[in-house]
DNA sequence: GATGAATGAGGGTTCATTCAT
DNA sequence: GATGAATGAACCCTCATTCAT
């Protein structure tokens, strides 16, 4: 029993409508080349309309970005505390997942425009670096040392592999939103496989003669 | 041996400064916030001048880019043709000698500007992949194949490693500029530390096990 | 006697409350400066429901007017035509009076608010010219006539002294409304007092000689 | 020999003429009503070319105010210190003369401006309560001063009497900005002559009877 | 009748670009 | 060549007014 006015329920929709319009312009031409009419327009209301909903351009940018990163962080978290198999196992589930959840959807694409824009918007930056580097190192962080503890791992140095973990998600992210798909994953490599075969790569080292050899 | 005047001097020195400033400005507050009379003001030119030298903001920014990209690629490549040692080794040199000269320094901005306005400028972004991605990878993914036949390397996937290897730069490039240098390198560690911890951890791995056990 | 339901009593009080409203905001932050919301919002209602009453925020600064400035004045005349005693004595009165009533009041306010805005409501210019400032000057000028046949006054230029009279009132109004009170009455004089002294200035003059002497 | 190029000639007059511009403009239809195009239109310029001048309308506004109020200030100060005669036609003199370079001048209108704005313009209003108010205060106050210590004004409040003796010269310029002329001064009368008689009228009194008598 | 969501013309301000000097 | 005054298109934002509910 639907009983809102059409009037009523357009008006409840128009934040995420509006958001999403500014997502995908700012994705598309960058915050300052994006004109607040164009993110009305493409959410289907005119100029002023914007403006009931998010008082500047500014204001919209920061909602936009809350609202597509701060969902993601959190149920991955969860994830891997109640976990129990290979570590190693447990890792490549969550890089198969960010990617499929964050790094190829939205949230992917906002990192990029937080990045782009932190100069711009300096309590955003630090609003990302707290709510998403962050937890996302605690996360990684934690993993390592679990499997080092339980002797599956060797004993490296934790945050440099937190980085090396989070580095070729970062580049893939970026490239694929710069210069398109074409260039990131070569031969027939989907950006999945890519992943796959860095986080093998990771695990088993690059020398054909093992260290302790 | 003609010494030109200082008047001349300055004219034929013009373009440079002009590119330089053009440089530190769009890195401090990217393309669009950047105004030309800023970057004439920082070259010591009036506003006019400057469009005696380049014809447009976009076209300055343009002859920025590859002005400060191109150069040194080439390089590299002529050192790893003559190395004679092991392969690992020449990486961990390679890796070195880049972030000092390129990754630290105003190529590494470049490349960020690049991806940033990739989308504004589209034969900008393919100047990029032909000039520093192609080369890049072709330059590093023959080093890994040269490894590889001469046993040094497991039998990898070339590409997937060759990104392995870029990955990590490019992290650190992007955020230092993004969010200064604080949350890069954790810990006690420089850039220069972190690279070498995880190039260390690439050719290991992160197994405990070696494969071969 | 029919005692109207409260809806119907709220509905007839309506144009009330709104002109009330924009009386105050009018003076508070002038014509322009004040939003038809922000009548509608004093006067406990939709802006919607402002244009159900007012067709224009023009229209109700029309009517806000009227509705301000011509009740006063028709009262005083009567007052005066029946009075009997010496002149001065009058004036004393009517000054003081018109001070309490309308100077210091809504009225007072809103003259200011049509002087400022004549250029802008040439009709309301005329209304209150022909209302407020005509009446006055014949209110006046017949007293001050009455005076000089009864032998009470010289022979003084009737129009110059309706204004002398004037003035001062206007000129606290318009000090009162824009420079705060603090400016206005010097000393420890109130605005009554002040009346007062001048009013007793103008009847005996300024020099210590009499003119006959 | 004037040696300046034509550009040059017109750069050193714009502020001026776009500070006459202001000045008519917001006279004409107030501060609000006013588009900062119009003023640049109305001194010969583009739209952007104020801007170079004045960076925002409140500044325009703030500095026609300064240009157009300060000026006359002092002047009237210094020719009433070294008057002999009596002080009744020094006063008259001055009125006169006020009336003559401020009232009915350019001055005389920002006055009006002044106090139509002081609200929106708080550190302006301040400007004029110091540099305008206070000092016509302090100049008329020691000249009635003066004129009670000669023995030849009667022991007046003399604050009233300031009063008394400004308000009618706002009062014209304020009708005369806002209803137009037609309705200050009435029958045969020039502002002057209608300032001429209010002083007879407030030096003698309105009275027949002498108050010695 | 009342509401308040939606509209869009309008105005302040910026800045890339031009061009007379 | 160099300059910087001038331009005006563009863009952000406001708010009087409308109208579906």
């Amino acid at each position: 029993m639907t009983t809102a006015a059409p009037r009523q329920r357009r008006k409840d929709a128009r934040p995420q409508e509006l958001l999403d319009a500014a997502l995908a312009l700012f994705v598309e031409k960058g915050f300052a080349a994006t004109r607040s009419e164009e993110v009305a327009a493409r959410a289907g209301v005119a100029k002023g309309t914007l403006y009931r909903y998010y008082p500047s351009k500014d204001e919209l940018f920061k909602a936009m970005v809350r609202e597509n990163l701060s969902v993601h962080i959190v149920e991955s978290a969860a994830q891997a505390a109640q976990y129990e198999g290979a570590i190693s196992e447990l890792m490549r589930q969550m890089m198969r997942d960010w990617w499929a959840k964050v790094g190829r959807g939205n949230a992917g694409v906002v990192c990029k425009l937080v990045m782009i824009e932190a100069r711009h918007f300096p309590e955003l930056a630090r609003f990302y670096v707290d709510e998403v580097i962050q937890p996302s190192k605690t996360l990684l962080g934690g993993m390592i040392e679990r499997g080092i503890r339980r002797g599956e791992f060797r004993a490296v140095p934790i945050e440099a592999t937190v980085h090396l973990l989070i580095s070729p998600m970062l580049y893939m992210m970026l490239h694929e939103h710069s210069f398109g798909t074409h260039d990131v994953c070569p031969g027939d490599m989907s950006p999945e496989e890519l992943l796959e075969a860095q986080m093998s790569l990771l695990l088993h080292g690059l020398l054909a003669t093992p260290p302790g050899t």
